[in-house]
DNA sequence: GTTGACACACACGTTCCAGT
DNA sequence: ACTGGAACGTGTGTGTCAAC
């Protein structure tokens, strides 16, 4: 309760420093939409920031007449980080607030100083990814149990199937689990199916992937798309593509996580493991069989290519590598 | 729904390298 | 010595995951 009464007051005190710039509501409420995810944390910690400036006697007419913002931040930051703020935390009130008077209309080398820079080196570098070469599980045993399930596919429970058909869909089109979420498919000749989404990570732009029959129907997308919609009745086919024909209704973000949980799961692949990692794995698998840089780019839709790869997915190839340099005359 | 943690993209900058 | 391109690092910003 006290969350959400926060993030209220956090919306509350952007939106008034926007109409305080003879911005429209509607004009507002625009900027927010800008925004797909984020907006929901920011205002989480513009509330976190207000809760400070009233405590410390000032009121939101105040914020107006603010000359340096850098100064602001630093201490807000500094008194979050000494009542033992995360560093996650601390990141993210920097950005929020930051973002805050940058709706102020002041210019970034007002808010982003050197003395905030030197407050923020200790979270920042706490929060950076380590690098490790932790392994990933292998692709095969994940498809391995697909074919298997397709084969058992009438005893197979709503769940399940629906498991089944996204594992697919993300092995061999290393799409990402909200993108499969918010996607539609239309059926073509031949059993070839289009599945139609849209990108919001890093650029926005919308994606159509075209599935085709593969050479193993068992564990290819087409198939389980086909028995999926096999589960409907007729007058139900044009209902949404994750639409739960037993309960009739459209499956959320977090049932489609823990459909695929469950095959992840059935098929070994160790707790943890998120459900992206299947495509992690597969992107992993290619490079293992020698697809060319251009081929992973390709699949991958990466905007930054191979440093992305390189960081993140060949991540247990280093060992073949390392076994094929003890081989000398 | 909120949160800490994580995963990227992008702008910008540096280094290295090969060709001129 | 200069230059353009490739590769990659850093800081910043935002989307995503999974636990609660």
């Amino acid at each position: 309760t006290r969350s959400s009464i926060r993030g209220d007051r956090g919306e509350e005190l952007f939106k008034w420093i926007l109409s305080k710039r003879q911005f429209t509501d509607d004009a507002t409420q625009q900027v927010i939409d800008g925004w797909h995810s984020i907006w929901s944390r920011h205002r989480q910690r513009i509330g976190e920031f207000e809760e400070f400036w009233t405590k410390s006697g000032k009121s939101w007419e105040d914020l107006t007449t603010v000359k340096d913002p850098e100064t602001v931040i630093s201490n807000f930051i500094a008194q979050q980080i000494s009542v033992h703020a995360t560093n996650a935390n601390s990141n993210a009130c920097r950005t929020a607030i930051g973002m805050l008077f940058r709706i102020q209309g002041f210019q970034e080398e007002k808010i982003n100083g050197f003395a905030l820079k030197q407050i923020m080196k200790k979270p920042l570098a706490a929060t950076r990814k380590k690098r490790k070469e932790e392994p990933i599980y292998k692709l095969d045993i994940l498809l391995k149990h697909i074919q298997e399930r397709a084969d058992i596919k009438q005893r197979l429970n709503e769940q399940e199937h629906l498991g089944c058909t996204i594992s697919s869909i993300m092995a061999f089109s290393t799409l990402r689990l909200a993108e499969i979420h918010r996607s539609s498919v239309a059926k073509m000749e031949d059993n070839v199916w289009q599945l139609n989404t849209s990108i919001w990570k890093g650029d926005n732009y919308d994606l159509t992937v075209t599935f085709r029959p593969l050479s193993n129907p068992k564990v290819c997308p087409t198939t389980w798309l086909n028995s999926w919609f096999g589960l409907r009745r007729e007058e139900d086919r044009d209902k949404p593509l994750w639409w739960r024909p037993k309960n009739k209704k459209v499956s959320s973000y977090e049932y489609l996580s823990k459909a695929v949980h469950i095959i992840m799961q059935a098929s070994g692949v160790k707790k943890g493991n998120s459900v992206t990692s299947i495509r992690k794995s597969s992107i992993t698998k290619s490079i293992d069989q020698g697809a060319t840089i251009q081929e992973i780019n390709r699949a991958s839709r990466h905007k930054d290519g191979p440093s992305t790869v390189a960081v993140h997915y060949d991540m247990n190839l280093n060992d073949t590598v390392r076994e094929r340099l003890t081989n000398f005359e």
